[in-house]
DNA sequence: TCAACCATTTGTCCTAGACAATTTGTGAGT
DNA sequence: ACTCACAAATTGTCTAGGACAAATGGTTGA
């Protein structure tokens, strides 16, 4: 119970440096072992001390490390190599809208709430939901995405970007008041990914598309989202991945354990990643897909949309 | 590296054990050393395998410590005497409302979804938001975090419940369309603290009094809040805890990194927990002390509510 | 009733080595 | 050029028991 005394003198204890990072305090002291980085002092007791410096170049190299460098390469490299590789550009998917792009980006980095707000509004009304979604609302997640992994976007902007959509998303889905509709579909995601955005895109579209969502947000275990699809009988499982970790196994696990008539669909940045299709799951990386799935669906259970 | 293979023969690998459980690694060995439990096999390399009825009991252990016992106490109890705790009731706080509370938690059992969503609305309008807030909402939430600990609640109905606690919530917001107002309040919790549900009651609240609001949404680390703070040129940080896990560590640390004229606000269940005051920050743990704060702030900074 | 004090309880951190999952590199065979 | 197989390097997790400080419980005295 050796409790911290963060940002005092000599800097923060490991358990605040993991919460931080997202370093686990085991990889922190392997790394000090064996690539001499980072290099904390010690207090009185002889536990470590990270030097704020320290901390935020270890950021620096956890998001270097989410777009695919290795640890080795990263902590053989100085300050200049490391900022070198922060600037690389990413190539980006062509889209019709780009240059529109650019703007919100603008918006963004800007932190102007109000104005972003309103564009979302008007360009939902001007495309309509589903052309909104596909073409602006899933590129623009990207293009932040990518921003933040280099060190463009800061947290605070990021969450501030997360929180318009989700209110924008949840006004839209409140007025659209989806009383039934088939098939009934539980979105949810397993336990470790926690992000919302996804479902609530997914489940826009599919209100639009008579489906009738059972919303169940973030982070549920597996047992229990078995127990959920029975007791709501719902047709389907709905899953989104930010990540592909453990997408593969999480999907697996499911498919064995929920009744072979309820469908599992994944979606999601993270589904990209599986290569080989798995038996009993439906996989959307892409938002097109989500239509296929449906179209499917309804052929083999013989219901039309309305 | 060592990849866990749930769900094998033998039982749970520590790491699994750890994201069930939400006990740290450390204290499972550390129980296993000093109290003789839990008593996991070992595979062939020496590692742990824990017996999915361990598991089990470690989480009813788990519930228990939430509502109070000590560790040392529970591990040296049998099943029966385990059950027995586990279906103590707490009593619970006198309340004008509980008989009514009585029926609403029968719904969230009885997975009435559109039942209980009518009900929300329905009541709300009646009491007017603050009432709804203070006298349903938060004794309700109570209730189903106790009914959780007892097991008489499962993951799926708290998920359920709280989707659409949120959904009504942001809906009623979106209709109040804060334009500005005074003071400005930045509303987030901290990292590892994952529940908006408090941050958005409280938004509720703050917008009724002619408080301007930048919800942030959950999981800000300590220097981005103050980043956040400096641009949007907040008045006060609102942080919200739902357990007592690290408040007043990061209340401090927030403290000594924020400058001096921003104000920290610090509600939510945790709150509670916290026994001696924190130089600079306003502890509310009940509801009622957010409308003491704002009157010092509005007092000591000399402006009205319009 | 409240403060001060001591004893007990309890979780985190320390060390260094072992090991398995993953990725990378190499060579052989289409 | 291509894939497949296999070897080598990389990398994070797990193990052990001791040490220690924060939190808690209980007792005493004002």
């Amino acid at each position: 119970m050796s409790n911290e005394t963060p940002s005092s003198v000599g800097g923060l204890p490991i358990a605040s440096v993991e919460r931080e990072t997202g370093l686990s305090k085991d990889t922190l002291r392997v790394w000090e072992r064996r690539y001499g980085f980072p290099t904390p002092e010690r207090d009185a007791n002889g536990e470590r001390l990270y030097a704020p410096t320290q901390v935020q170049r270890l950021l620096q190299i956890k998001r270097l490390m989410d777009r695919g460098y290795r640890p080795g390469k990263l902590l053989a490299l100085d300050d200049t190599g490391l900022r070198a590789l922060d600037e690389t550009r990413t190539e980006r998917a062509a889209s019709a809208a780009v240059p529109q792009l650019d703007g919100w980006m603008h918006l963004v980095k800007t932190h102007d709430s109000d104005a972003l707000q309103r564009a979302f509004y008007r360009e939902m009304a001007k495309r309509g939901l589903a052309s909104f979604v596909q073409d602006i609302v899933a590129p623009l997640i990207a293009r932040v995405g990518e921003a933040w992994s280099r060190n463009e976007l800061g947290i605070f902007e990021e969450h501030l970007f997360s929180q318009h959509l989700e209110k924008m998303f949840r006004t839209v889905l409140s007025n659209m008041l989806p009383q039934q509709g088939s098939p009934c579909v539980l979105l949810t995601t397993l336990t470790g990914e926690e992000h919302t955005l996804g479902l609530l895109m997914v489940e826009s579209l599919m209100v639009v598309e008579d489906v009738y969502p059972v919303l169940l947000g973030p982070q549920m275990p597996i047992d229990e989202i078995v127990r959920a699809a029975q007791i709501k009988q719902v047709d389907a499982v709905c899953l989104s991945f930010s990540s592909a970790y453990l997408a593969t196994q999480g999907l697996l696990d499911l498919r064995r354990m929920l009744p072979g008539p309820v469908g599992v669909w994944a979606g999601g940045y993270g589904v990209k990643a599986i290569r080989k299709p798995i038996n009993g799951v439906c996989l959307m990386p892409e938002f097109q897909d989500l239509y296929d799935c449906l179209a499917r669906w309804r052929i083999e259970h013989g219901r039309q949309a309305a």
